[in-house]
DNA sequence: GTTAGCACTCAGACCATTTGAGTGCTAATA
DNA sequence: TATTAGCACTCAAATGGTCTGAGTGCTAAC
């Protein structure tokens, strides 16, 4: 069997429809809804084979028809490919000047879920490899110092460091020197046992503080887990279908652990451009095997990308969803742009 | 009428009865339940009298009685008072020498909802003026300079500063110098208009920058809102009263949203000390007018502390939580301590 | 190829009935 | 006088039957 232009309007149609009401649509329905001007009875034949194809499902006899997976999987595809979408103004409120990453992706994150009315996510760029590219101890009193490492990309860590006696201003210098002579630029693997035994050496009696010092790099660097964060996650509460305890209750916790999504937005073949869409069953991730989720990739620079996700029902609007992704990755494109 | 001894043990054995179950309770179960050994006649006698004052109360003719929000403030109050709990080993694994204040704060809210079942919400210590203690500027490459700021209380902030000029070291050295000389000390209230322009004469050129800086002071400080963590948020939808969509929306919102709780946590006569307990309409906040909200109080020195609450059903096992959380407080304390 | 008509299906609403847990009251008992 | 047994009463929730309406598939007519 073909799937031939009117196919396609009438399932276009059964969608569309069914993303408006939720509620299985009939045939009596469809031939109001469109202009093909079609008794309900030629619908009921062609959504008989539309059924047969796989595009469209029962819910149980004698109910109205439900998209199923593959049917939104075409509409979805027949979008992506369609025209251009106008934007809908979103706008970032942003004074970027002084805004920090993480305050940006925090609005970001709201901006989508105020939008869309779905449940959104957004990571921090991963780096590819954390190289160091800039190192400081500072001491801030008697007893402690604060030391200061900035990974490329301008992720910058910190931490204080206990020590018992105060360093002269010298000894900081000569330290900080010395520390950044040996340990610009490498990462985390680089630092390897050789380097640290030849920085001890040339300690000259600091070399307990030293070991401090590496131990706090190696924390920031290793306990890097990519940094999330949600918003909107009770937007799902507005559609029924994921509106029962247990299955809210699964989705809830997965935004809230946020691992899992982290996982799935990273996932292999992610192809670090364009917009991607699991609808249902397709994601890899149980917990939203009920829902869709798309996710869209910004980049920073070369090779530094972080991503936006949006969980919602299955059947989301995801003409509008796109959209909205594609408006937001521009923007922050934009900002980060802008930053440089 | 008067609450003798018997009806307290009786209004006791309803309360716990009824946090077992969640079920209201009949004069029948309890005549069973406790070893008064009455008969169920006596017990609903003695029930009427209970309702009659208010300790109960019955949510239908011919349902069994549930506790009053006065009832449950009677048990806890009789909690409170009561004998030290013994204490179930909670630990926070944490190795505290490196672990950064919030690390150790989202641990603590995780073992907090994992240990009750409860959801759980901590807030970062909150200072009661913001007073700077130490800054530093770092040039970190040819266009950007780095601004770290220390708080009373060791909070670090920094930002990224882009300028145009790559400074000398001399300068950047002239510019700590003077920063810290006119600023340390000093909360935002103090950074008039006069202490600005005098830095601002004595830049020697650099006035824009300190304008720069001081704009990044000032977000740095202001936007100062408490910062909080929440954990196991769904654990709501295991009490079925809370169950029901339009409750665990906005109770979930809430926990979203994390501002108003944060000013529940920070009330008006908190006390400051031990623990506070919000049974159903006693709590101020719309969203949580159908559960319990129980907070504590943690201290990182003088006039320094966080908040911790947990938020349950009405039917919290409240002994329980007070246990956990004066637990929990003792070990906070101990961590701050010996990290001083 | 399209349409009208008809028999059939099934979820959900509606209603009556039953069940069981719980109550209040009264009279008997210790 | 305090306690208890007994009984009539209430009511939520479960059960089960019936009806309704939206929807289908099939067939015969256009």
């Amino acid at each position: 069997m073909e799937l031939d232009e009117r196919k396609m309007t009438i399932l276009r149609a059964i969608i569309q429809n069914y993303l408006e009401t939720g509620e299985p649509v009939g045939s009596r329905t469809i031939s109001k809804y469109t202009d093909l001007n079609l008794s309900s009875a030629t619908i009921r034949n062609e959504m008989s084979d539309l059924e047969e194809m796989g595009y469209i499902v029962q819910p149980h006899t004698s109910a109205g028809r439900i998209p199923s997976d593959k049917g939104y999987r075409l509409y979805v595809d027949m979008l992506m490919q369609d025209k251009q979408m106008e934007m809908d103004n979103l706008k970032l409120e942003l004074n970027a000047k002084s805004e920090k990453l993480d305050n940006i992706l925090k609005k970001a994150a709201k901006v989508i879920a105020v939008n869309t009315n779905y449940a959104s996510m957004i990571t921090a760029p991963r780096y590819r490899k954390h190289r160091i590219k800039f190192l400081q101890l500072t001491q801030v009193d008697t007893e402690s110092l604060l030391a200061v490492i900035i990974l490329e990309g301008n992720i910058v860590k910190n931490n204080l460091i206990h020590v018992n006696e105060e360093l002269t201003q010298e000894t900081l210098l000569k330290l900080n020197l010395m520390l950044n002579t040996f340990l610009q630029g490498l990462d985390l693997q680089e630092i390897n046992a050789s380097v640290m035994q030849k920085m001890r050496n040339e300690s000259g009696g600091y070399s307990a503080l030293i070991s401090d010092i590496l131990d706090v790099i190696a924390t920031s660097l290793e306990s890097e887990e990519v940094e999330a964060y949600t918003s909107g996650s009770t937007n799902i509460f507005k559609y029924p279908e994921l509106n029962d305890s247990a299955k809210a209750s699964t989705l809830l916790s997965a935004l809230e652990e946020k691992k899992q999504l982290t996982e799935l937005m990273y996932q292999e073949g992610d192809s670090e451009r364009g917009i991607q869409v699991y609808i249902g069953d397709e994601s890899p991730l149980e917990a939203t095997k009920d829902c869709s989720v798309v996710t869209a990739t910004y980049h920073i620079e070369e090779g530094v990308y972080g991503k936006i996700g949006i969980i919602g029902p299955r059947r989301m609007d995801y003409e509008k969803v796109v959209g909205t992704l594609k408006n937001l990755m521009s923007e922050l494109d934009q900002i980060f742009k802008k930053d440089k």
